[in-house]
DNA sequence: ATTTGTTTATGATTCG
DNA sequence: CGAATCATAAACAAAT
């Protein structure tokens, strides 16, 4: 089991450059509007079906979905930076980063228009993704993307999924970013900018230094800067299965679990202080990524993937119209029980 | 033509 | 409530 997959990945990362990706059908579901709850059901009705041979549906499935192609709890930044972080050379094309959520997540697999185009979009519009561009030698279609040598530990404590603090390059204060994000809506504008340069898209981000430079030298640098270990090979043996805690929280027939209760648990196991601050209220990952962490020494990136690897049935579940997680209903135990 | 990238707009949710 | 963060759609330009 975990050898082929390895062999899948060695095979995928090799390949990368080359023409071979695999396809997959790329399904147009429509489950936008009846989301919450009919599609939550018939979606556990599914479950065995994908991964038959997980060793985990007895004991601590109490808060997650089993759910054979639900959305995985990471945010699009999140997707986006894996991809790049456990690339050979940490840095994408975009189609490399779209094979490598599909290859990760069967959720993925379908849809394929909506969600690449907020691919797109996030890494256009975040300041942690900077372009790199193409060297002479490798000729091809868009840049390379890799992460802005300042946007570390963006997913500190584990907080995949809404962080309290997204990466802002504030390199000169001048016009900030957000500046204008800020006076959108509720029509408040000041008129206080108003200038965006407005040279559409031909526009470079006057910040980015790192994509000033060339393909070659940003490599060295990011060689330099982390060389990347073979944690899939490594961590794979010494990592027993994630889900072998045996924790044990309310289980029976109560619907709503102790968040804080949970969470001061699960730092009490990993000795670490509860911080109300850096876990926010009501977020699973710390959670999770605690569990992840005994594996998988310091590196989320490859503990994730390995996690969705051998997991990909496992995610929470949306609550409204939009595929966006609703903290609470995370916790609830079974969503049958719902 | 299709892919890649930028930008604007707006709904949803969480936090202080 | 207001600001911040994320998701999604869409218009549009540029590159291949
Ligand atoms: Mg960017």
């Amino acid at each position: 089991g975990n050898q082929q997959q390895q062999q899948q990945q060695q095979q995928q990362q090799t390949n990368s450059s080359n023409i071979l990706q695999t396809r997959y059908q790329n399904e147009q579901i429509n489950d936008k509007t009846s989301n919450s709850l009919t599609s939550v059901i018939t979606n556990v009705q599914q479950q065995s079906m994908i991964n038959p041979s997980t060793t985990l549906t007895t004991s601590a499935n109490y808060r997650r979905n089993f759910n054979a192609c639900a959305k995985p709890p990471y945010s699009y930044i999140s997707l986006i930076t894996m991809a790049i972080q456990l690339s050979t050379n940490r840095m994408c094309t975009l189609s490399e980063i779209y094979q490598f959520i599909m290859d990760s997540f069967p959720y993925y697999r379908q849809n394929q228009q909506r969600w690449q185009n907020s691919i797109r979009h996030s890494l256009s519009f975040n300041d942690c993704f900077v372009k790199v561009p193409r060297s002479p030698e490798r000729p091809g279609k868009g840049s390379y993307w890799a992460l802005h040598q300042e946007a570390t530990n963006m997913f500190e404590n584990g907080c995949y999924l809404r962080r309290q603090k997204r990466f802002k390059c504030n390199k000169r204060l001048e016009h900030d970013r957000d500046s204008n994000n800020n006076n959108r809506r509720h029509g408040i504008n000041n008129s206080l900018d108003k200038s965006t340069t407005s040279t559409g898209s031909g526009q470079r981000s006057p910040i980015s230094s790192a994509s000033d430079k060339s393909c070659d030298e940003q490599l060295l640098l990011m060689q330099q800067q982390q060389q990347r270990s073979i944690y899939m090979q490594q961590q794979q043996q010494s990592l027993e299965s994630p889900d072998s805690r045996n924790l044990q929280v309310s289980s029976s027939t109560t619907t709503n679990v102790d968040v804080k209760q949970l969470k001061q648990e699960q730092c009490d196991f990993n000795q670490m202080s509860f911080d109300s601050h850096t876990f926010p209220n009501y977020s699973p990952f710390a959670i999770n990524t605690l569990i992840m962490h005994q594996g998988f020494g310091d590196n989320p990136a490859a503990l994730n993937a390995y996690y969705a690897s051998q997991l990909p049935q496992t995610a929470f579940v949306p609550s409204s119209s939009s595929d966006y997680y609703h903290h609470s209903t995370m916790y609830a135990s079974q969503p049958t029980t719902l």
